[in-house]
DNA sequence: TACTTTTATACAAGTACTTACCCTAAAGTG
DNA sequence: CACTTTAGGGTAAGTACTTGTATAAAAGTA
């Protein structure tokens, strides 16, 4: 899972700066690009691997196993493997996973405000996005 | 401002990617460490460079340039200077940067939920973020 | 037996991000 | 003249992120 060097003096001070900057909590929890769009595909309920892949299929297999671990270990979602063969794992987002739900939807809004203004984006392409 | 490579088929899936998912095109404008921290900042109304400077103090110069830069090259602010020395900049959102408002501002409550139920965190913490 | 399916893991290589350190302009002040 | 201030630019080095390719286990099916 690639561990981080915590040494230097400015990684130190990102770690205090939530003292002061609430969103840099969050940004530490979910920041990078994947993370908010895997979760994203989560909260319309439990996904299993598969099916995330084929939600998201920008990502590579170790990016998603890889984002998957860490929000894990940050206890925004949890993972349930089935032993059976060929394997079945689900992933469910955590009560606190779910707590972003407003600001995953937040972010959709504001896509779709955007993109309203954007003349290469078609009304076609605004339509079914999930909630 | 380090140009980013746009060859490889995953790199273009990526943005093709927001027809399915909105998350997807809220990261590829704010995604990373450092542009929703800034972004916050700036809600309160427009900063001088070393005002952010001064508000984020475990970002580097060089980070806060250029995602500044990114921000401006991407419509979310808007670079101010005026011709005096030393030199007055300001950096103010524009009407894009204000709708992520909610978006930050979910953020911020979350992060706040998120600390009340964690023990190393005391009540004093919580107190006095920009809004 | 050979092949498929699902959920991964390992390793090498390339790309991007971040830091550290040093430098500039131009006016004002001692 | 020397020194300060503000808003950066330049370069090199280190760190993290991302991709590509190869590989596995174990039951079921052809």
């Amino acid at each position: 899972m690639t561990a981080i060097k915590e040494s230097s003096t400015r990684q130190e001070n990102k770690h205090l700066a939530f003292k002061e900057c609430p969103v840099t909590y969050v940004m530490d929890k979910i920041g990078g690009h994947w993370k908010p769009i895997i979760l994203f595909h989560l909260l319309s309920g439990s996904k299993r691997y598969s099916e995330l892949k084929k939600t998201i299929p920008a990502i590579t297999e170790k990016m998603l196993i890889q984002h998957l671990k860490q929000l894990e270990a940050d206890k925004l979602l949890t993972r349930e493997a089935r032993p059976v063969v060929p394997p079945y794992v689900t992933y469910t987002l955590t009560p606190s996973g779910m707590g972003l739900k407003p600001v995953l939807l937040a972010m959709a809004v504001w896509a779709m405000q955007e993109r309203m203004d954007d003349p290469k984006i078609t009304h076609k392409d605004l339509a079914g996005f999930p909630g």
